[in-house]
DNA sequence: TATTGTTATACTCTATAACTATA
DNA sequence: TATAGTTATAGAGTATAACAATA
């Protein structure tokens, strides 16, 4: 791995815009790599045959109350038709339930059951499990970096 | 996957040396919720016209020597008719072409063009694009942080 | 007339099973 | 017989378009 900051980007062109941008270009080059690696390990082993994916985020966002289907799609990215979808799958598998909004009837409030939380719980501790295993063999400096990387990782995708 | 965007703050002070283990599990909870998000946001980003994600994968393995079928579907994690699929769009886009192995006539060499090697390079720097734009903000700190981070998940992804 | 959600239909990417051509 | 790759077919998960109910 390329990662010695002490290295003069001398393989580029003779005139850098700067060194920072340069730098920030080689570690934005390497994070991504690092980042959707992780993310791609992570999900193969979080794989969970309760739930899919699409499922377990649904239920993630109306943990702390309803949603309509139209909040669920904006928030999950995907179209409507793909959202009833899932929350036709959820529906049958007894981890939801439609309700109406009494205000607005066209709407359609999706709401965890008391069996949706207990399988959310489930998989999360799952998807957390491989992941914690490996941050406890680290060394606690390693673990504080993870913490602040964590963080500004989660800056950097709000913005 | 939307989990409680608000961490607790009191967490991250109160995280005492023999408190490590619980310490360790609430960290992979927020690197879990790290990872996923940024990654999600990656790909929305890099979302190219030119070449789909699978696509994309294949040419940055062989863009340093000619793999067959069969060595692409077990890097990529996916059975060999789903690699063949790929590498025929490749073929007709003309990013790829199929060679002999002469030593093992049934093997098929897949080997990346010109114009495939363009294809990669504008891809490669759309991906990192978004990234290296919010890297660019960081301070000195941060960067260095994320430099250390990155390399503590390869290591972490590669087991 | 506009909006919310559903149904109908199609596309992409994946898989398994059966086939061919080599080994 | 066994292996590498392809073809045939099916299953998720997504999308757009058309529709019903409500605002």
């Amino acid at each position: 791995m390329i990662t010695s900051s002490a290295t003069p980007p001398a393989a580029r062109t003779a005139a850098p815009p700067s060194k920072r941008q340069a730098g920030a270009g080689l570690l934005a080059a390497e994070l991504r790599v690092a980042i959707m690696r992780s993310s791609r390990r992570l999900r193969a082993e979080a794989a969970s045959r309760d739930i899919s994916p699409g499922q377990y985020s649904v239920l993630a966002a109306i943990l702390h109350g309803p949603l309509t289907v139209g909040q669920l799609a904006e928030r999950e990215m995907i179209q409507a038709p793909s959202m009833t979808r899932i929350v036709n799958g959820l529906e049958s598998a007894g981890y939801v339930t439609r309700g109406e909004n009494p205000l607005d009837k066209r709407q359609v409030l999706v709401q965890i059951t008391e069996d949706g939380s207990a399988i959310l719980r489930k998989a999360r501790s799952r998807r957390t499990q491989w992941l914690a295993k490996r941050v406890a063999a680290l060394s606690p400096e390693e673990r504080e970096t993870l913490r602040e990387a964590a963080r500004i990782l989660q800056e950097m995708s709000a913005v």
